[in-house]
RNA sequence: GGACGGUUAGCUCAGCGGGAGAGCGCUCGCCUCACACGCGAGAGGCCACUGGUUCGAUCCCAGUACCGUCCA
């Protein structure tokens, strides 16, 4: 073994194994199953950092479910991602100088498949690269023959029962990619615009009416200006009519309640067909709605002489044109919330049209009601509960139409000679209606999410009655986001509940984002995204996973930073520097268990100490809370096991009793086979390598029995005896460091203490003192004669002394033991002040007044001793700076 | 406008009713027979502010300020 842990090979060799060994695929046996199924990436591109964050945690669950014996099925897959690859597969035609439409569908089509093998290989790469723990015989992906009959189930039995509809409505269109969206596709965010006051003329008679509006261009449109009923300022001209300006349509002035007189001038231009809320006004009072603009966004036939232009270029043309005309009153800055759409950033248009719909009041309801009483989803941490259930229960209907290709295809057929709509599980070729085998496929795809949606069950085989529905179904947990929650969670739960009758997963642990060094949202545009694979090169892959699940608390983002990654590293490669110092010390028999009565006090401490941290480690792991779990791994490996035991055990190792040594040997074995397990979550290939250099037996650590506490490892009095041992040690440790005594220097110690347990016990360790204090001589003594040339340092129940001629200047000694007494004066102080109160000895528990009183008891007797020393030591001082001023 | 999250050591973050923690950075000393990706010893904090509850508040409650996110 090197003297570095060397990732790269480790890590090739490791995720074959496990792959040609079967290990991650179910048994499909036994009583207890544990399952999650993995958050689809999207065939668009390559994992970015978040996915590792996401991965690695489900990962870390998986994987000790499977090692406490669970059958354990970890179910991954991909999403087609309708929009984004589709757009990312155009970009590509453009480079060769090529249009989907020239392609046609089909051939488009074909590319896109090319396209998702390419990326969905990719991907398959980097999940094994990232060691993650998933039965690749059960990939799945949305748009699979399975996955897809599920799709139109849904569509299907929704249609029939009255859930899904078409109609006429404002959606949200995005020009750039010429598709409708859904409400959560648009992102509103605050834009410097302008407000335009324009003048319309009444048709009928001098004057007209002042509107005001952030969006001139859709005044083309206009069929209506509104006012307030009770508006006494308009109140006259209700029912009047109105000469829009430029097009010259006669538009009424018409009351509605819903404009706000407060704004602008307390009238209001009415668009029907570019504005969700002229829409519905519009409906009240039976106005035409004439839509101004094409799919494209640019100004069609019914924009009169701005037809052809782009909708901004029209904006400001048509500004200039009514300032002509006289009729542009004034210009008002306004700041305002722009939708923009999540995938092309394009600024979205309220927008007419056709498109397919789910109702979602019965569907959030049910939903509503399954939370609410208790039986819904567990959230993780529950704040985010509060974030879906306000969402679901403002929801709208859902628009689930898109003007793409690549994707779903809506199972609906129109009949072009009598009119008839039909959807169906099969695929028409005759109108049922009238025979006529006139009928066309809707030309539309779904929404991605709505095959999402399935995703809990649809990858399980469902509608069919499989046995990983029935085995597997419903999960446990789902591991995600909160960018996603309305995405996906959301829907998820409510068409789960509506098709399965039950919830898709009990817990949903909901984690961060992954932001850059300065907080910063990683993005392609700014370039400051991370690439996993990256980090996998440069420091391995347990590196990376134990940096970013170690990084932040549930729920909250994680910042990624370089100098973390390389404190994982680190940590990766002292776990197998402990590992190699373990293994070149013990024997072949070093297996055998050991004898429980032969263990020496510091054998017991540590596995004290494990068993503690194993109780610890399995408690937080049920927790979700990942990075408490690397903190205490991280602190027990390293500071414990390493820094203490190991240093410990040099002196059993390397001394002459042949059992204790054994002894020793096992107890090191024992620990490191049981920190490995615990470790092997977070950090899979390490502890495989190291593992496998072990003398147990296994296939693979990711099988071996997740570590219990043994109640026979209790040992309280060990802990104590060690604590002891660590004051003395780091004192004497702390003395030379303050006096720079130099390392290869030998020192004496003396320990002077009154209480014969104490000095039992330090004797019972005296080569380990000796090897410690890097000391010749130890004199283990009642309280007696002090050498005068000493430092002294003093801990709970004795005193120790330096002798260091030479090298002790006695006003610094004086200083450094005024310096000590000030400290424990303090202490002294707010101990005893604390127990003066005797509202505190009343009415704070027994347990913690104890405490107090044993910490008074501890600083009083060692400011004692520091008061004894300062006094000897200023006598001297005295005596001396007497002498001087003799001669 | 509403909801939620954050404010703790120079930086990045844990902790969360009874003596302030980690990693990195910094200072000092060490290539000590597992590890310099290391070892040992340190320095460094009115735990944002104002009130309240409590024997006791960094932690709970109310409010304020600033930063951030989501929703309208």
């Amino acid at each position: 073994m090197s003297t570095t842990y060397q990732p790269r090979e480790a890590e090739a060799k490791w995720s074959r194994y496990w792959l040609e060994q079967g290990i991650f695929t179910p048994k499909g046996e036994g009583d207890r199953r544990f399952c999650i199924v993995i958050p689809p990436p999207n065939v668009t591109g390559k994992l970015h950092i978040g996915h590792a964050l996401d991965f690695t945690l489900q990962d870390i669950l998986i994987r000790m479910k499977r090692m406490q014996g669970y059958d354990t099925l970890w179910l991954p897959g991909t999403d087609h991602a309708g929009i984004a690859t589709q757009a990312r597969v155009e970009a590509q035609l453009r480079q060769e100088g090529l249009t989907r439409q020239q392609l046609g569908r089909e051939k488009f089509l074909e590319r896109v498949w090319q396209w998702k093998e390419e990326y969905a290989a990719a991907i398959r790469e980097q999940w094994e690269k990232l060691g993650l723990s998933l039965d690749y015989t059960r990939e799945r992906f949305t748009m699979d023959e399975g996955l897809s009959r599920a799709v139109r189930k849904v569509f299907v039995d929704l249609y029939n029962k009255g859930l899904i509809y078409r109609g006429e409505y404002i959606i949200n269109w995005d020009p750039e990619t010429r598709t409708a969206l859904s409400d959560i596709e648009v992102e509103y965010k605050e834009v410097q615009g302008k407000l335009y006051y324009f003048r319309y003329p009444l048709v009928d008679g001098e004057g007209g009416i002042v509107i005001a509006t952030t969006r001139p261009e859709t005044m083309l449109g206009d069929t209506a200006v509104a006012v307030h009923p009770d508006d006494e300022r308009y109140k006259h001209l209700i029912g009047k009519k109105l000469k829009l300006p430029i097009i010259g349509r006669e538009i009424p002035i018409i009351a509605d309640e819903y404009v706000d007189p407060e704004f602008g001038t307390g009238a209001v231009k009415i668009t029907p067909a570019h504005d969700p809320n002229d829409f519905e006004v519009g409906r009240r009072h039976q106005l035409e709605a004439i839509l101004v603009m094409d799919e494209g966004g640019r100004m069609n036939e019914n924009a009169g002489p701005y037809q052809g232009l782009d909708r901004f270029e029209c904006r400001r043309q048509l500004v200039q044109d009514m300032e002509k005309l006289g009729l542009l009153v004034k210009i008002e800055d306004h700041v305002h919330a722009v939708g923009h759409s999540q995938r092309s950033g394009a600024v979205v248009e309220p927008y007419l049209s056709t498109q397919w719909f789910v109702k979602m009041k019965p569907l959030a309801e049910k939903a509503i009601e399954w939370q609410k009483s208790g039986r819904g989803v567990k959230f993780v941490p529950e704040r985010f509960e509060k974030i879906y259930l306000n969402w679901i229960e403002n929801v709208r209907d859902w628009c689930i139409s898109r003007q793409l290709w690549w994707g779903h295809r809506i199972p609906a057929w129109y009949c072009q000679d009598c009119g008839e709509t039909i959807v169906s599980m099969e695929d028409i070729e005759t109108c049922p209606h009238c025979r006529s085998a006139n009928v066309v496929q809707d030309e539309d795809v779904l929404d991605t999410w709505f095959s999402s949606a399935l995703w809990p069950f649809s990858t399980m085989g469902w509608p069919e009655e499989t046995e990983d529905m029935k085995r597997y179904y419903p999960t446990d947990v789902l591991v995600t986001g909160y960018d996603i929650i309305y995405f996906w969670v959301a829907r998820m739960i409510f068409t789960a509940l509506e098709f399965t009758g039950r919830i898709p997963f009990e817990y949903v642990y909901i984690h961060g984002l992954v932001r850059d060094a300065q907080g910063r949202k990683m993005s392609k545009s700014l370039g400051n995204g991370v690439d996993p694979l990256d980090v996998i090169e440069r420091y391995g892959a347990d590196a990376l996973r134990f940096m970013i699940s170690t990084g932040a608390t549930p729920g909250q983002d994680v910042r990624f930073h370089w100098e973390r990654v390389e404190m994982a590293r680190n940590f990766a490669n002292k776990v197998w520097n402990a590992s190699r110092f373990v293994l070149m010390n013990i024997d072949d028999d070093a297996t055998r268990p050991f004898d429980v009565d032969r263990l020496s006090v510091v054998d017991r401490w540590i596995l004290h100490r494990l068993n503690e941290t194993v109780a610890d480690v399995t408690r937080m792991m049920e927790q979700f809370e990942f990075s408490e779990v690397g903190r205490h791994l991280y602190q027990f490996i390293w500071d414990e096991f390493c820094d203490w035991y190991i240093e410990f055990s040099k002196v059993a190792l390397y001394g002459d009793d042949e059992e204790a040594r054994k002894t020793t040997g096992r107890v090191l074995l024992y620990v490191l086979d049981q920190l490995l397990r615990l470790l092997h979550p977070m950090m899979p290939f390490i502890t495989e390598e190291i593992w496998q250099h072990l003398p147990v037996h296994g296939k693979s650590i990711a099988l071996a029995e997740w570590p219990k506490t043994n109640p026979v490892y209790t040992f309280p009095d060990a802990v104590a005896e060690v604590n002891l041992l660590m004051d003395a040690i780091r004192a004497v440790r702390n003395v030379r460091a303050e006096m720079n005594v130099p390392p290869g220097r030998k020192v004496t110690v003396h320990i002077q203490t009154d209480d014969d347990d104490i000095r039992r016990r330090l004797e019972n360790h005296r080569p380990t003192l000796l090897r410690f204090f890097n000391a010749e001589t130890l004199h283990l003594e009642g309280r007696g004669a002090i050498p005068e040339e000493a430092v002294t340092a003093v801990i709970d129940g004795a005193v120790i002394y330096l002798p260091l001629a030479g090298l002790v200047d006695v006003q610094q000694e004086l200083a450094r033991l005024r310096k000590e007494l000030q400290k424990l004066d303090k202490e002294v102080e707010r101990v005893q002040k604390k127990l003066a109160n005797p509202q505190f000895v009343e009415r704070a528990p027994e347990a913690v007044v104890q405490e107090e009183r044993e910490k008074e008891r501890a600083y009083v007797s060692q400011r004692e001793k520091v008061r004894e020393r300062l006094a000897v030591l200023e006598r001297l001082a005295g005596q001396s700076s007497g002498q001087r001023n003799d001669t």
